[in-house]
DNA sequence: GCCTTTTATGGTAGCGCTGTCATAAATCTT
DNA sequence: AAGATTTATGACAGCGCTACCATAAAAGGC
């Protein structure tokens, strides 16, 4: 006779058996109940919903999944967690989900394609029904288990390039671009740029390329540009602006990467006692709540991270199946004036 | 003869089973080596290894759940994405759990403590290693589920009470104290407080009532408070200041339930020509990066959410079984002075 | 009333992995 | 050298659930 294999297990955890049991009906049927799923008499429901609540039965998501070849766990692999943007991005996320049975699981890459793979690797172990990344470069091997992969992808932030699936972002080149043209429309010639060390980071990369472009269009070039030899923070921003203007006390206007950075240039010029947007102007990127507050708003832009999220996860949610066309979503920006630039 | 039943399964989906066949060994020791675990002989661990890497194997961790009754996931419940906060302690937990099998689900509760108790029992569900959450104030029924469960819990941010498990934190009441104290002794008499409209926040409840308990002490209490309609933001602060101002102009000073809010209050200073620390008092909490690269540091209390994150992933780390001896750790706090009061 | 369709339910066989026990070979004792 | 221990491997059952098929009863069509 084999012996019960228990042991392992606390033996007043009900399963569905044990509903089955109580409510008179097989397991397949409490199954239904319990999925919503398939046609059920409204008595045998309530029978079996009497018999869930009097145990307490917590169904077993990991044999769910394991009979049916899918979860309903949704990964997120996020670059970083240091400032609100990528947590915008994930209550996006999480607000979509809310009322649906999907939970998502959160990695971080720290902006390494590398480590993107392989918790990747790691997250596909639970068969997610979706993937959601940041920007559209991964790795080869990621890009192959993306792209083979019975599941969902979406790619957001950035919608410069080929997605493997859904994309939903904005044109951050553009962005720059865009920086760039207003600027100078506003009279600003002598540019300078403050970025961080951070050199995977594609979307501060190609908004800087924009930023150029619409200069050398003008016929203007960055006069000078810093790189802060750390991360990205409010700190850094002040500091190098700081060490700009040391050197080139003639700089007009200054970029900054994002509006935590250009916060701090802000801070450095009521500290030195420069008349910010007249003597110099600052620009940054995100449109945070922070710097919309301030007596004088921010001159930065919009970059529309919630509905990022939750656009992305509301697109994957619309279809299990992943669809012939590949789509792109241009959630677009918005360049706040401010009073800064 | 019973139908192959892999309609719903890719073809080419490798399984432990193809991987011991090419191997030439048994699934159990395959399994054995995947998992790291018993003795294995090099030669053999090599031969899996390369049959692992040949067929592209990645396990199926529902599998591995459901027969080995427990997951790696760790089910974090926190309040709110909203502000850096409980980022930063989702960050501390991250990496805390670099470099191990373990994998956070996350979860939002909207300091709602309806909602940790629907999100706690459908992560439960996964039957995860552990559960984290964000203070020791639960429903019954979730009390209930974290007490019985089969699984380590850490209750983090506050230790002012009995955890589950394990508690990592400061007290709230006491920094709302030490604020007081602390105010009181530079001179400061007329106190006012802008708070916000989530009455659920214990944490700000708890402050506030350390800090009303030390004004007591001194013989004084608040002037007056005024309860900003909407959830905290640095626009909130600078509007709550601004109104407790007009019915109040004789305040010389006003505590903030956060930095956020505080920077807010300083906003509307510097807008309104008020002398900060000189004419009013500003004071926040939680010691934000963005507070302290202002020109004037903003005066708060430090409290230390990555390492709190991080520590508490740690110890849930350091055994799987609950002890018998409950465990509080108490991370602390620091007073920064600043220059706004 | 006979046939088709729909609705409601159940039997059975796994899903892919790991716990348990068993076994054989290698190493250490005394 | 005989026994005790350690090291390395395997057979097998079953974790709790759901896909697949089958069946029976009720409802609809002409």
């Amino acid at each position: 006779m084999p012996r019960k294999r228990n042991a392992h297990r606390s033996p007043d955890m009900p399963t569905l058996a044990d509903v089955a049991r109580l409510a008179g009906v097989s397991e397949i049927t409490a199954s239904r109940v319990v999925r919503v799923q398939g046609p059920i008499a409204d008595s045998t429901r309530a029978r079996v919903l009497t018999a869930i609540a009097e145990l307490g039965y917590i169904p077993n998501r990991a044999a769910g999944s394991l009979a049916s070849a899918g979860s309903t766990l949704m990964s997120v692999l996020l670059p970083s967690l240091s400032n609100i943007v990528f947590p915008d991005v994930l209550r996006g996320i999480h607000t979509a989900l809310t009322e649906t049975a999907f939970q998502p699981v959160i990695g971080v890459t720290d902006y390494d394609p590398l480590i993107e793979e392989r918790i990747l690797v790691s997250f596909l172990a639970w068969q997610p029904a979706a993937v959601i990344l940041a920007g559209l470069h991964h790795t080869p091997t990621a890009r192959r288990h993306l792209e083979h992969g019975r599941f969902r992808v979406a790619e957001l932030m950035d919608i410069d390039g080929e997605p493997v699936d859904i994309a939903v972002g904005m044109s951050h080149r553009q962005a720059g671009y865009e920086t760039g043209k207003h600027l100078i429309q506003r009279g600003y010639r002598r540019f300078g740029y403050a970025r961080h060390n951070v050199t995977t980071d594609d979307r501060a990369s190609a908004r800087y390329e924009g930023l150029c472009s619409a200069l050398q269009e003008a016929g203007l070039s960055l006069v000078a540009e810093h790189c802060y030899p750390d991360a990205s923070s409010t700190r850094a921003g002040r500091d190098a602006l700081a060490i700009l203007l040391a050197a080139h006390p003639d700089l007009d206007v200054v970029v900054f990467p994002n509006d935590d950075m250009a916060m701090g240039g802000i801070f450095h010029c009521m500290h030195a006692g420069i008349a910010v947007k007249e003597k110099l102007g600052i620009f940054g990127f995100n449109g945070l709540d922070i710097g919309q507050a301030m007596p004088m708003p921010l001159s930065t832009i919009l970059s529309k991270r919630f509905l990022i999220g939750k656009t992305a996860a509301e697109k994957l949610l619309e279809s299990r199946e992943r669809p012939a066309e590949k789509t792109i979503i241009n959630t677009g920006f918005d360049i706040i004036e401010g009073a800064t630039a």
